[in-house]
RNA sequence: GGCCCGGUAGUUCAGUUGGUUAGAACGCCAGCCUGUCACGCUGGAGGUCGACGGUUCGAGCCCGUUCCGGGUCGCCA
């Protein structure tokens, strides 16, 4: 029968006692991390979240006490009332290592089962079982950690936002479906028999309509659903700082989110963060590094060679470029030695599983070996090395194919052989990506689709473009980025809705449908829309690379895994049929 | 939906060409031990080799199917 904590009231967390506390009665909870039983003489590492603490037994003292402690095992929950002393010798590996408690009251206020893994910081187990167990698992320090941090910055995003005026509102869970873009999950109604809330991919409309009502500035640390495939770095459901801003314009909200962001750095990791971060355009981006969120942490940029091998006899590059494509190269430099003839075979299939319809390379050892060797006089490589700056002991990697190709291929190439290379510094790099497309050609449909929200604003200059050439629209709409994830989407909003209604009729949406999904925003603009613009940042992206987690997983309390499913308590589930007639809902067999 | 990787005591792993009773370390249990701190020493228990089917005299190992987990492409306005 476990005891309580009667008489008892915690003093100190464990881990924070020190020599100063040496003669001072106090009193610790926490789970027993480890017992060392020396006969006549019992330890107990006592620990809770803030860290450990060793608890002294003695059976001369107190042989109750004393057998109380022999009986305990790992895990248990205990509460300790005694004297703190120094030890007479000391543990200079934890922060309490100098003191001990000498126990006077011990109580057993929960037994323990042996836990399927043990609790340690190293640990080295399968994560399906960790899931499993997720309580257990986050008792661990490297975890605990991680969420501890998570806590701390959304504190200091709350306190950085309510500090510069802006209002914290929370928006709808359940809200209209709008099924454009990611997977709405559907919430089906009891009362609607037939009909379905959604729950929100983002807070969008509610903060547009905030801006409306002329809150100004809005802050939510707001939870989004988005029922797509999973990744390391994208859960199903998330969390983002999102805001929305009136009477500003690009550069005001670059220049607030900048600010959250020297504050997060100062106050949760103890760095100075130079702000302006970088700016870069879209087209910069994709044409240099083949991304729109390159990790500019290392340089190896695509550069184009198409001009130099237009005329070759290399059928693959002349056709590429024949049809429109283009031959870009990457240099990995000093590589030729991890990138062994073998190696670099792995590299070829690993594009093919992208896209591509193979890599021509130069592995130069001690002189330079082009794959395409044959199809070339000297002079065409002799302007193809200079052109790329490569030198022995280089390797080029080359890719001919249409354009969107060629990028996405070297760009994925870009990080795959820098990581295998280990030139990527340690380092945080942030950088805006700025002044993106506002259309994108769909190949399959041939027609022109909104990269983002038809809410977005084009540049004032490009309007007269929307109805004539698409492709020369620019956006009013920028992410940020660190260190290759994007962290965060924002942009500025249409608010005329003559503006509005020609951008829905650009992309192809009839009267009806723009009534029925969006009506209550277009009319809500008629009542005096202020130029308002926003963005939102991915909390837990933002907590994974301040933590240096690899995984959403390891900054999220109770994470999904690929399937969307939760280990621990099983879910997605089935219902009953009973709920199920409820709602008016029958399952397809 | 496609491709790649993984699944053997509680945990991490080993397991030779398909061949006797599937091993080790840690953990767990018991005993001994007064200064440990990954305590030490002695002994012990613990296995549906993810599941199902096939090949074989014989399968942890070979083949097929399937389940679970990870990565990735598609997808993520």
């Amino acid at each position: 029968m476990a005891e309580f904590m009667t008489g008892l009231k915690r003093s100190h967390y464990c881990g924070n006692l020190r020599i100063s506390d040496v003669g001072n009665e106090v009193t610790v909870c926490g789970w027993v991390q480890r017992c060392r039983d020396l006969g006549q003489l019992i330890f107990i590492d006592l620990r809770d979240r803030t860290g450990i603490v060793q608890l002294a037994f003695n059976d001369k003292t107190d042989k109750e006490i004393f057998d109380k402690a022999f009986a305990c095992r790992s895990e248990f929950v205990l509460a300790a009332k005694g004297i703190v002393a120094e030890r007479s010798s000391k543990n200079t590996d934890i922060p309490t290592g100098d003191i001990e408690i000498i126990v006077s009251d011990l109580r057993v206020l929960s037994k323990a089962q042996t836990p399927p893994f043990e609790i340690v910081d190293d640990l080295n187990t399968n994560e399906e079982l960790r899931l499993k167990y997720r309580y257990l698992d986050l008792r661990r320090r490297p975890l605990l950690n991680n969420i501890m941090l998570r806590s701390k910055v959304s504190k200091v995003a709350r306190d950085y936002f309510a500090e510069n005026g802006f209002i914290e509102i929370e928006t709808p869970m359940m809200i209209k479906s709008t099924p454009e873009g990611a997977r709405d999950y559907l919430v089906p109604s009891r009362i609607h028999n037939g009909k379905f809330y959604a729950l929100p991919q983002s807070p969008q409309i509610y903060k547009q309509l905030l801006m409306v009502s002329g809150f100004d500035r809005y802050i939510q640390l707001a939870r989004c659903f988005r029922d797509e495939d999973l990744r390391a770095d994208r859960q199903p459901e998330f969390t983002q700082i999102d805001m929305e801003l009136s009477f500003v314009d690009v550069e005001d909200i670059l220049e607030v989110n900048e600010g959250l962001f020297k504050r997060l750095f100062k106050e949760v990791m103890g760095k100075d963060l130079e702000t302006p971060f970088q700016r870069m355009s879209y087209t910069e981006a994709m044409n240099n590094y083949g991304s729109d969120k390159p990790d500019i942490r290392f340089d190896m940029k695509i550069q184009d060679i198409s001009d130099l091998v237009k005329d070759c006899g290399f059928g693959v590059f002349t056709s590429a470029i024949e049809n429109g494509g283009s031959v870009r190269a990457i240099v990995a430099k000093n590589a030729s030695s991890v990138y062994t003839r073998k190696e670099i075979d792995k590299l070829t299939e690993y594009v093919r599983g992208i896209g591509a319809k193979g890599l021509a390379y130069v592995r130069w050892v001690d002189e330079p070996n082009a794959s395409f060797k044959k199809f070339m006089t000297d002079d065409e490589m002799t302007a193809i090395y200079e052109r790329l700056g490569a030198e022995k002991g280089d390797v080029i990697l080359i890719v001919a194919d249409k354009n969107s190709t060629v990028l996405s291929t070297l760009g994925a190439l870009r990080l795959t052989v820098a990581k295998r290379l280990d030139i990527i510094p340690d380092e945080f790099k942030f950088l805006w990506i700025v002044d993106f497309p506002f259309f994108e050609y769909d190949e399959e449909s041939g027609e022109w689709l909104a990269m983002h929200h038809p809410f977005t604003m084009p540049k004032e200059e490009c309007l007269q473009y929307l109805e004539s050439d698409p492709s020369k629209v620019i956006a009013k709409a920028f992410d940020l980025t660190l260190n290759g994830t994007e962290l965060s989407s924002g942009s500025m909003r249409i608010t005329d809705p003559e503006l509005q209604q020609k951008m829905f009729k650009a992309l192809k949406m009839t009267d009806e449908e723009i009534e029925a999904k969006f009506g209550f925003l277009v009319e809500a603009y008629k009542y005096g829309a202020p130029p308002h613009g926003g963005m939102g940042i991915g909390l837990d992206r933002v907590t994974m690379l301040l933590c240096g987690a690899d995984s959403l997983r390891d900054v999220t309390a109770f994470p999904k895994v690929q399937n969307a499913s939760e280990l621990m308590s099983a879910c997605p589930a089935p219902v009953d049929d009973e709920s199920l007639d409820v709602l008016g809902i029958r399952i397809k067999d």
